[in-house]
DNA sequence: CGTCTATTTGAATGTACTCAAAAGCGGTGG
DNA sequence: CCACCGCTTTTGAGTACATTCAAATAGACG
């Protein structure tokens, strides 16, 4: 079995333990793919046919404006779940981008092998009622802090909360992610490194 | 059984089928509770005992931060559930307020009960698993609105979201959704107006 | 009726944006 | 391997969106 397998099992099982048959099962639903820094997992228009979780690299979020703007609504790095959700439970075409910020691996899951999944082991059900729970309650801190937060607090937070990340990431991508312009990004981090 | 209980059955009923035997006991889970009109079903510091489900009435989730300026995070009417989830699932203090908008009822789900519902009727954790994908799904929404619109923005697709519901609530109260002052909101109102 | 809070209005201020130009950096092809 | 092109980042000046503060008015509630 390859880490890709072991770390989505290791994910799983923070939540529910499944016997070996289930585990078998459950990983022969899955599809590895690879997609290149700048390369998209979804484009606006598309159905998001699946749902992934990503094993090695970063995967974005992101909306494009009318002004052409873009406006990041997550990041998605190791050991995180993505995809359009809306999309992909409505089978419609998506309105977000979904890019790779560096080389990227990712295990699928459709949404018929998803629904069979469900079918033949309930307590996925219950993983990902867990999963979609502390998915709200992260977005629900995000949403406060958007609304009580200046941008030079918003991106200390971002750098509390994924010491990591930005260094892997375009100052323009985080500012995307901030609601801000590059160029503010950029005075405030000219202010941050004068202290 | 009461107008309550056949609204939240409804509610529950959208995702999945309940036998008679199911719906006796998940009834027999719930308890009912009013507040009155600027009462609290949680203050910051308290822990979350309880999920609740507006049958009547409106509340609201808000925080209030160091300079004593209230942020709403979300309010919920009739046929919505609400709480605070961190804090339910934690047993941890809340650093959410909830209150009520207008004289509310509620049918409340302790966490011992809720598990319990879990483990006997596992159908639950899919309708739980189905209301939390479409809660992420709208706050991702809103979280892409705070992104890229203005005030005047946000406040016409409050309107349009929920036409009914800016009667129900102050101006104040309004605002401390969309993220602005009271005061500017009064000026885009004013201006909205002249149209 | 009086008190308290919400709303309106305006002036001054601040936070963040736009536009523009220059410098830095990374990838690609010759 | 270097030169060049495009994109990102930096910096600054001017601007716009939204806030703060203050005072007046209007509403709600006991």
């Amino acid at each position: 079995m390859g880490m890709s397998e072991e770390l989505i099992l290791k994910n799983i099982n923070r939540h529910i333990r499944l016997d070996g048959e289930e585990t078998d099962y459950f990983l022969s639903l899955l599809q590895t793919r690879v997609i290149r820094r700048k390369g998209f997992l979804l484009r606006a228009n598309e159905v998001c046919k699946n749902e992934s979780f990503i094993t090695k690299g970063c995967l974005r979020t992101y909306t494009i404006d009318d002004a052409g703007l873009e406006h990041t609504l997550m990041f998605a790095a190791e050991d995180w779940w993505t995809g359009d959700l809306y999309s992909f439970l409505t089978q419609q075409p998506s309105s977000l981008m979904i890019d790779a910020t560096e080389d990227t691996t990712i295990l699928q899951i459709s949404r018929a092998n998803l629904e069979q999944l469900y079918q033949k082991v309930p307590k996925f059900e219950r993983f990902f009622r867990i999963m979609f729970q502390n998915a709200f309650i992260a977005q629900q801190e995000r949403i406060k802090q958007n609304l009580s937060f200046t941008a030079e607090q918003r991106y200390c937070q971002f750098l509390d909360k994924w010491p990591d990340l930005e260094q892997r990431l375009s100052q323009k991508q985080v500012a995307s992610y901030l609601g801000i312009t590059p160029e503010f990004l950029s005075m405030i981090r000219r202010k941050q490194a004068r202290k």
